[in-house]
DNA sequence: TAGACAAACGGAGGCGCCTCCGTTTTAGTG
DNA sequence: CACTAAAACGGAGGCGCCTCCGTTTGTCTA
């Protein structure tokens, strides 16, 4: 791939991510290229359709969520890493949800996007589970999967203004709960 | 309602069945109204989207193959009855698909669409067999849902050009079997 | 039947989607 | 460097979507 596409195509991205999360996924196509300094044609061209544009720009969320768990991991405490990627999960919800009805049909059409994403993400959570429990930060008798669950109340609660919030609480409110006994 | 009201809204819906299964859900709302007779504001006053527009053609082809159970168990003997109404529902799975996209944003959605549509067709199904079981026109060790299940196969096929000549003789095939030995 | 008014009609206009193709840029070659 | 072919660019144009509002029609009352 030439220099420059690579370039007009890494910018397409980044302002589709702006787009998509501030107007949802009905944001213009026209506006994307113009705030990439492109033509209308050249986004065509990289992204032939919507939901094409969609999933890179949600397969690059997800990446974005698991390469933090390792930063975070690296620079600081393990009980403190996992509750700083906890609130960060907490985004990705976010958008995912508002990018929810591309990707249903995304989920139906290709089915490797579900398992790619889903075991991703989870893996990133596990590692950071289980070394918090290893350092002694967070008690040990618990199972990544169960964070996973009790973090399943995030998804539930309809479009409220208030949700962020909400769910930084709910996050804060577990760690609270994995912390308590801990050796460290 | 005021007659005229009434008159165009039912000539937008027989003109948006019609374009539905010509062209699929992505047919021209334009030209639905046009050869409805209508501007594209009397349209979309009466559905403010598309989708409003496909439910309600979605729930007029499940009402009149539910009506066509009926008709078919008076004018023909049980059999018949079963087997033809078993070619129409290849046509109803036909349109279904096509109407597939708009369908799955429906159904997660309006939840009582599902229960409402597929508790109908499953029992006209089953006065049709159970007639037909009765009069001992079939055998009668079978149940309405195993013909159903039977039935599972039309679903599978992609959009082969022959799907519906194969959903045809698939239906006649079921019938040689449910007719052996029967009674009559 | 005349008159009034609520309800329905219809299409112009503005916007976004997407295709198509002439123009520009890049990377490689002599 | 100059040249060239391939690749990328960009935006005009055509089409469909949907809103908005001036016009028409049906219905009810006197």
């Amino acid at each position: 791939m030439r220099a420059d596409a690579q370039r007009n195509r890494d910018k397409l991205v980044e302002m589709a991510a702006q787009a998509f999360a501030a107007d949802g996924v009905d944001a213009s196509l026209e506006e994307i290229a113009k705030r990439a300094g492109v033509g209308i044609g050249t986004l065509y061209r990289h992204f032939p359709t919507r939901e094409h544009l969609v999933e890179v720009v949600y397969r690059r969320e997800v990446e974005g969520l698991c390469q933090a768990a390792d930063e975070l991991a690296r620079d600081h405490p393990a009980d403190v890493a996992l509750e700083l990627w906890m609130q960060r999960f907490v985004d990705y919800i976010a958008t995912k949800r508002g990018l929810a009805t591309s990707l249903r049909l995304l989920l139906t059409t290709n089915s490797t996007l579900f398992s790619d994403t889903s075991g991703r993400v989870s893996g990133a959570m596990r590692s950071l589970v289980e070394a918090a429990a290893a350092s002694g930060k967070i008690r040990p008798d618990v199972d990544a999967s169960d964070v996973m669950h009790a973090l399943g109340g995030i998804y539930s609660a309809p479009n409220t203004p208030d949700w962020r919030e909400r769910s930084g609480r709910l996050v804060k409110l577990l760690m609270d709960g994995l912390r308590f006994g801990a050796r460290g």
